[in-house]
DNA sequence: GCTCAATATAGGAAATTGTTCTGGATATCC
DNA sequence: GGATATCCAGAACAATTTCCTATATTGAGC
């Protein structure tokens, strides 16, 4: 389960999260080695979970989801029951393509990408009206400056 | 450069987003077609950057991250040249993962992944010293309760 | 420092997959 | 309603993945 991570898995890493649609060779030779090692490390690295998933990143507006919204939420709730249903409430829905629970005075962010404004607002009446929430308050995006999962596997 | 995107096209991305290791004919049998229509949609939809990236999505914790901070920034600096040297520092840092520009009350939102707090504020004494800012607010994530990039693409 | 065991490696064979081509079907435009 | 363009299934070929085998490397115990 909990493998062993050397400087070669975070070049084949960085590579993949680099452009995951290289093949193993192009790999190999970027990382100076060849393919069969790259092939079992690969193999491990996503039995251990290290690879969570192999996807493609999409352009949001050309599929016309052109708003985005970070949401800040307050509850006076934090019972288990609350948190669980609120939980099932956020990864029960699409829209939401973060959430984090937060330390200190907020209690939890969001970010949800949606059509247009109108789809976040039938988002929130949606989610308010399944778990109470004290206070909430969202942020809407004008320009996506950045925007990347890839981690700095810097060797 | 603008493509016209069907239901078919929608299917595609669906399935590659869920799993983009599976092969053509995976991809052509879950779409209900055959492989040589699907490899050129692919194709187009890469031409036309509606696929940006072929990646892979790493577990942060197992290498490493184990914090994230979202950074709420307001600044008095609205000139273009501020704006090119701000945009710029935060592309140039692989901590910053996403960066947007917001309407309202704060200017800027960013999602900072590093190895510890120390790093965070090594990356937060590098940004102000680089860039004017007149009030930094940071959240720190203490629980990552959901994490996708996936577009809710329903037919 | 040597031996043995465990592990990692390169190279190659077989199976699978990606890419291109061809002929035929379907839709579109005048 | 016919010409034009577009799209599709299937086959042929090229490339890649997957697995196997033999060799090299590393590390522990003596």
């Amino acid at each position: 389960m909990a493998v062993r991570i050397d400087g070669v898995d975070r070049k084949i890493l960085a590579e993949m999260q680099r452009d995951a649609s290289q093949s193993l060779d192009d790999i190999a030779r970027a990382v100076g080695s060849s393919k069969t090692p790259v092939w079992n490390r690969i193999r491990k690295l996503k039995e251990a979970g290290v690879i969570r998933q192999q996807t493609v990143f999409l352009d949001a507006e050309a599929l016309g989801f052109e708003a985005c919204f970070f949401v800040l939420i307050r509850t006076s709730e934090h019972d288990a029951d609350w948190q669980a249903r609120f939980l099932k409430a956020l990864q029960d829905r699409a829209e939401v393509q973060e959430a984090h629970r937060l330390a200190g005075d907020i209690d939890y962010i969001l970010k949800v990408r949606v059509r247009n404004a109108r789809a976040y607002d039938a988002f929130y009446q949606a989610l308010i009206s399944e778990v109470r929430v004290h206070n909430v308050t969202a942020l809407l995006s004008m320009e996506e400056i950045k925007s990347t999962t890839m981690l700095p596997l810097e060797i």
